[in-house]
DNA sequence: TTGTAAGCGTTATCAA
DNA sequence: TTGATAACGCTTACAA
């Protein structure tokens, strides 16, 4: 085989002295070829290292074997994690995975949709919490909806507003089971650190420690309205330290943030947990190792990714899969019981 | 637009009253088409939501917007931030990123680069460590010459056996450096936890640390040979103490490992650094969460992701471009000097 | 500046 | 069971 050369279906055909329709039936395993036949075709297109052009392929109807992931944001562990289980599924089924960076903005991740769209994909896999104002995603859907019509897959990892395939984790009852545990220990003075209310995911957590929280006259609860993000989360805690000094648990909604309120914390030489507790969610993996290693509620992210992938094996049935994902609370040593007064 | 139909040049060109070449120039901001008309196109197209099917486009001979990322370990943080950096970019830069995991295995490697090479990708890039024995890499080698003779660009990040563009992080050097630190330290009995010899980096951040440390008489050296992961580190850590329970200081090859060496210490109630100095290779983010926070050296990990995508976005000159990249000591917590005799 | 028409490498539909 | 041959939707000479 020269350099510069790609053995194309034709060169296999002429090889052997039959038609490219008897090779390209041999190759795909279809009916209607002589197993014979089709042995000496499998085995001279081995040798002559032949491998299919994608596009030829796909332009002419065959179909895709990669999948489209779209996260907010690469980079954090939430969806590395997910990513992961979703790549290496997709390597033991042969699948190739696009990964598509939004970062947050629905005009990013539209576009980005489109291209996989483009692409023929034979699924998209959107990860990440979802809008609570349904005018935001309604180009998205509109998208998708078109995709869907023309045969392609839709799987949401925790998008509840989208009507497609989903795996929902229990966002409300991950946040209700940490005020509990808080409320366990002996915390009443609490601030929770919450992302944009825009998201799904920051209400529904924010439900669930609503939920177990509002209306008892022993708790003071200070919700602040924060990036979801490490450095947001960092700052905000400033704000607590200072404007409430007398908190005794610090609850933020996701690990990333929680791991810049110890930051805060440490540098300001408050203790954890003798003097402020700290939780968060999702347990992404660097959440055991920090020290003091953090108290939160798992999500089994990497299965999830997983999952995911056996979804998209799966062929949709008319009714989409819905299926919730459990949490786990997580007690490592970041929370304790308040400091006696 | 009703759903499950797409778009097509041809519908633009009707819609417009002009051939289908027209449109096509005009969308691709080709020469030959009056302003006034390119503009027309352009505004239509949008209006009719057209976007180009992909796989014609390829077919008919245009480029590909997809750059394939094949790494050893996607869940492995050390790709995973080279892995952020290169999707950031390469959204920036309306390029798709395709993901591939090999683990670690050269035929599953194979297979994947042909697959890419298969779907025609603009570029392939390679990340992480390399062969000693070029025996392992030759199919790969006359695979990637194929791809490169007919216009692909291959981009190596650390391998650096591979005749293409790379980015060749200083491994050698950053060995030395560690090394040096902890003999400044004053640790003369020095544990090192290496991986498997037939990787490179192994072979060459190994060569640093013997050439610093050879040859000194004060020094007692012991490597051990294991996996080069966390677990296999935890493990290895175990028969360290055991064995040589003398040992004041403890190298990792990579961060990864270190954390393992961290874990195994802290079971066994060693205090770090008062007893054991710990150190690791990369600063993947976690080494600065950790408590104790961890020596290492800092590769730019997410910067070598971006800069592997500039390689890619400047056509490849006749000579290969490499470009060295340096480490930087960062030291921590967990090395101190060795507990008083 | 614009249009016509010939590929690109497959799969799928008919005939044989 | 096999083989011609027409799509598939685009780019790009070559003509006009």
């Amino acid at each position: 085989m020269e350099l510069g050369h790609v053995t194309r279906l034709d060169d296999v055909a002429r090889a052997l002295g039959v038609s490219t329709a008897t090779v390209s039936r041999a190759l795909s395993g279809k009916a209607g070829v002589s197993s014979e036949v089709a042995e000496r075709v499998r085995r001279t297109a081995a040798e002559m290292g032949y491998v299919a052009n994608v596009h030829a392929r796909t332009l002419a109807g065959g179909t895709t074997t990669v999948i489209g992931l779209v996260v907010h944001e690469i980079g954090d562990p939430y969806f590395t994690e997910i990513a992961g289980g979703l790549v290496e599924a997709a390597e033991q089924n042969d699948l190739l995975v696009q990964v598509c960076h939004a970062g947050r903005d629905p005009g990013r991740e539209l576009k980005q949709v489109r291209s996989l769209v483009a692409h023929r994909v034979r699924a998209v896999v959107l990860a990440g919490s979802g809008h609570t104002d349904p005018e935001v995603d309604a180009d998205l859907r509109a998208l998708l909806d078109g995709f869907t019509a023309r045969g392609g897959h839709v799987v949401a990892i925790g998008r509840r507003h989208l009507e497609s395939d989903a795996l929902l984790p229990d966002n409300t009852g991950a946040g209700a089971t940490l005020a509990r545990h808080l409320l366990e220990l002996g915390h009443r003075r609490i601030a929770v650190l919450g992302g944009p209310p825009g998201l799904t995911t920051v209400q529904d957590r924010l439900a669930g420690i609503h939920s177990v929280l509002d209306g008892r006259e022993d708790v003071e609860l200070h919700v602040l309205e924060t990036d979801f993000t490490r450095d947001g989360a960092a700052t905000a805690a400033v704000e607590v330290v200072e404007r409430w000094p007398r908190t005794t648990a610090v609850l933020a909604l996701n690990d990333a943030m929680a791991i810049g309120v110890l930051d805060t914390l440490r540098r300001r030489g408050v203790r954890v947990p003798e003097q402020v507790s700290v939780a968060g969610f999702d347990d992404v993996a660097v959440a055991a190792q920090l020290s003091p290693s953090l108290t939160t509620t798992r999500f089994p992210l990497t299965e999830m990714g997983r999952e995911a992938l056996q979804l998209v094996l799966t062929p949709p049935s008319g009714e989409a899969r819905r299926r919730r994902v459990d949490h786990q609370l997580i007690t490592r040593e970041s929370t304790a019981p308040p400091p006696q007064e």
